[in-house]
DNA sequence: GTCTATAAATTGATAGAC
DNA sequence: GTCTATCAATTTATAGAC
């Protein structure tokens, strides 16, 4: 018979919030019940509230935490040449997309579900982000190695365009990382002229 | 007081696809329920029944219908210049993810809620529009006037690129819609290497 | 920390009157 | 075609035992 008692809370903490990122990801936030969640762990549904207020915060702080891990991971480096510090930009954006897909996914899925405060908390890292690549854009016109009519547009559909491959992106695909990286970067590069 | 009685079908049935495609979009299909949908169309929720045979069919006919739409309205020239034929074919697309933000959104993003069949047809669909971009792209490269690394991959991105719009442009705001297809269509053809 | 049990509300869908 | 009423299942969340 399988265990029906007993703490392990060193494990159960983070497990939750893997089963939730990826139910969450697959099926979408209001379609998952705290109960499936709970059996994917291997817990009844009311242990899951020894480790979060409610339903809400539990996707609050996935995306929370996910946008601060993609802050956190990003390091520019503003003396190098911008053409440089921008293929490093699709480089990182790229694998960090492919390394947490379900997590990408779901901070761009899900902000609607997320209640006023939480959804201004959200964009204003999402910003943060954003302001990286244009200010690399804004830089590489300055240096005349980029040519591009508006820098704000431009980092929105650059990451529109990097983020998509987590819609196709199949481990073992036609296309292994570094080759996807490598196409990639000739589309972002053309697309700011250089 | 309002209406409690009497059939007003010929305003029913497109006004209960119209509120729902709004507030799958919103809210998303599985945090809207058929009850919300009946109040903001002004019935109770049991006439949405001689509508739709039930909630999942609802979806279904909303993205085929979109998908069906989106096929009918592109009209290539495949005698055309490829180059003008990738103009035209950023500038329709924009155009037709502007004036369908619900639709598109809703098609890329509830695919997931879709029973297996359903989900198999949608996707068809959309990959006959994704070989429709990806012939202007071969014929581009054969013509020479595109250098391009991956036809396939190209077409994926350009495509997340463009519908991209739909997640941040506003009526009224800091720029017209010319000034955007303008500008996304200097990105697509610098991407393509024109 | 986890369980069992349950409260209170909401869900998709149906039946039958008009 | 729409309404009212309702069923059966499911939901989030809590209380109290261990």
């Amino acid at each position: 018979m399988a265990r029906t008692q007993g703490s392990r809370a060193h494990i159960t903490g983070p497990l939750i919030r893997d089963t939730a990122r990826r139910l969450f990801a697959r099926h979408g936030y209001a379609a998952v019940s705290m109960r499936q969640i709970a059996a994917a762990v291997g817990v009844q549904a009311g242990a899951l509230y020894a480790y979060t207020p409610d339903k809400q915060a539990l996707l609050r702080d996935l995306l929370d935490s996910h946008m601060q891990d993609l802050l956190d991971a990003w390091r520019d480096d503003p003396g190098a040449a911008p053409l440089a510090r921008l293929e490093r930009f699709v480089r990182f954006h790229i694998a960090f997309s492919l390394d947490h897909p379900d997590a990408v996914f779901l901070s761009y899925m899900e902000l609607r579900n997320l209640e006023p405060a939480n959804f201004a908390r959200i964009t204003a890292l999402r910003g943060r982000y954003e302001a990286a690549l244009e200010a690399i854009l804004r830089d590489g016109v300055a240096a005349g190695a980029m040519r591009i009519e508006d820098p704000k547009l431009t980092t929105l559909a650059l990451i529109a365009m990097l983020t998509g491959v987590t819609n196709w992106y199949r481990e073992g695909g036609r296309l292994d990382r570094d080759r996807i990286v490598q196409i990639y970067w000739g589309l972002a590069r053309g697309a700011v002229g250089a």
